[in-house]
RNA sequence: GGCGCGGUCGCCAAGUGGUAAGGCCGAGCUCUGCAAAAGCUCUAUCGGCGGUUCGAUUCCGCCCCGCGCCUCCA
């Protein structure tokens, strides 16, 4: 089956396929800003991300996509970040770049072949913003911001139709976005609300980060939306296949980019738009204000492995909220563990190739990853025979499913204690002593630890009690 | 107020106009003295009320409940 996704311009499904001569599929996927760790809410949008990056590939060939990811290393919070704790800007995003790297290798998430940071792309951005200043789609403010002319392009609210909303008295729109932090001086300087900034004047909070701005225009830094339109046309072209990201960007991220690239460019900025839903925890999605927001390493600390969070975010339907329960990666973890030895079953073996397809099917159908799991499960559940080794691993590498075994957990101080019971207990089933080796097992339990026999000798495990 | 999404087995979660995948948990069984591991088996009528239809969980309407977005959050 032809891969197909969900497109949220005409919200219908539409299949993948390279516009330009050459074939090769141009995918731009919004990246993280990088001012702390992110949270696994970030990670299910580029774990998902990850997964049409490798449909991508088996469909087309690797060398024919190129998969795009910018960094924001310049915005409001990274600016603050970096003042709270008196570093550079620089310092601050190239901390947090490298641990967004570590994160995503632990996730077995491939790396973008181009991920351009915002920062190395002052010059592209400005002349784009000169651009639109020339063509009357932007203006400078009073303080030398500039700003994007919303009412001079016809196509705005195309994407996420905020035309059709209705501007009604008391609510967050009208209110001048009251209980937000956006107290922004910007809308004193904006000619009509919605106008968004493409280039911020410098203030004094934004300490030594400033650049030269567009001509005529204050020292300052570029406003967040026009990192996108610049640097996925410097490093894909003016019109790319497919852009990216969490449905919280629709609006008003990708509506702006859309604006400034079309407005810029005179042509059709991106073919196709995919956004992936968010992850809930506690029914609500993450945020610092519930304290229900989880990073990689958090997860880690707690015993759980980074390939169990994949397939936690592989589970559910990625254009679905996810409602997150750390439940569910002890369920993953057992999952895996019935991928990996039935890999092992099937190790070397060939049979029949298109015994898996429902799994690609599922896969290529709007990325139904939980489908696909249920089908390769069913598949699973029939038996080894007939499976062949190399197409289950093509399923892996689509999934992105790391079967290696973890490394055993750290050892866990087993106390004299316990030793000495084991070892009785040990001797005593050695003697057929069945009475005074059960007697013994219910102490070595009653101690919080679970004796598991082997042929030839036990391990000693601390008794399960993880969440 | 506007826009959008969702309510399916104890939990997570697919799906279809003709009586509902899969994972986890639970139960039973097999095999190992016991335990572990492994294997086998079993467990739903789809939020409520109407309508369309030979037939709806699946289409339409209304209602109830939950969630997201509405200017810088993946």
């Amino acid at each position: 089956m032809a891969l197909q996704l969900h497109d949220s311009l005409t919200r219908s499904l539409r299949l993948l396929k390279p516009s330009q001569p050459d074939g090769v599929y141009r995918f731009y996927n919004c990246g993280p800003t990088v001012y702390a760790a992110s949270h696994i809410g970030n990670f299910r949008s580029f774990v998902v991300n990850d997964i049409i990056r490798r449909m991508l590939e088996l469909e087309f060939g690797a060398d024919k996509v190129r998969h795009v990811r910018n960094l924001t290393d310049v915005d409001d919070k990274t600016i603050r970040r970096a003042r709270e704790e008196g570093r550079s800007l620089h310092d601050v995003t190239t901390e947090w770049t490298a641990k967004f790297h570590a994160d995503c290798e632990e996730l077995n998430c491939l790396p973008p072949h181009v991920e351009p940071a915002a920062t190395d792309h002052i010059t592209e951005q400005v002349n784009m913003i000169q651009v639109l200043m020339d063509k009357g789609n932007a203006y400078r403010a009073a303080d030398g911001s500039v700003y994007f002319k919303v009412s001079s392009f016809d196509h705005y609210g195309r994407l996420s139709r905020v035309k059709e909303r209705e501007l009604k008295q008391g609510t967050a729109f009208e209110a001048g976005n009251t209980g937000k932090d956006t107290q922004s001086v910007d809308a004193d300087e904006k000619e009509d609300g919605t106008d968004f900034a493409l280039w911020k004047a410098w203030k004094p909070e934004d300490g030594a980060v400033k650049w030269t701005g567009p001509d005529g225009a204050a020292a300052g830094r570029p406003g967040w939306h026009i990192e996108c339109s610049a640097m996925s046309k410097k490093h894909l072209g003016e019109t790319i296949d497919l852009h990216t990201g969490g449905v919280d960007l629709l609006f008003p991220h990708h509506e702006n980019e859309i604006a400034q690239s079309e407005c810029c460019n005179d042509t059709t900025f991106a073919h196709h738009w995919y956004h992936s839903e968010h992850l809930l925890v506690d029914g609500k999605k993450m945020s610092k204000s519930l304290g229900n927001l989880y990073t990689l390493d958090q997860l880690k600390e707690m015993g759980h492995s980074p390939m169990a969070l994949r397939y936690v975010l592989l589970a559910g339907h990625p254009r679905k909220q996810l409602n997150f329960l750390l439940a569910s990666l002890v369920a993953a973890e057992k999952a895996l563990q019935t991928l990996r030895g039935f890999a092992a079953s099937i190790a070397g073996q060939s049979g029949d190739p298109t015994k898996l397809d429902p799994v690609f099917n599922a896969l290529s159908d709007d990325l139904n990853t939980p489908a696909a799991l249920g089908a390769l499960f069913s598949i699973i559940k029939q038996g080894p025979a007939d499976v062949d080794a190399a197409t289950f691993e093509r399923v892996m590498f689509a999934l992105g499913l790391d079967l290696t075994p973890p490394p055993p957990a750290a050892a866990v101080e087993v106390p004299a204690a316990v030793t000495a019971l084991a070892e009785r207990r040990w001797a005593a089933k050695q003697a057929k002593d069945w009475a005074a080796a059960d007697a013994l097992r219910a102490e070595i339990t009653a101690a919080g630890w679970t004796m598991k026999d082997r042929p030839d000798g036990y391990d000693l495990e601390p008794a399960a009690n993880r969440p």
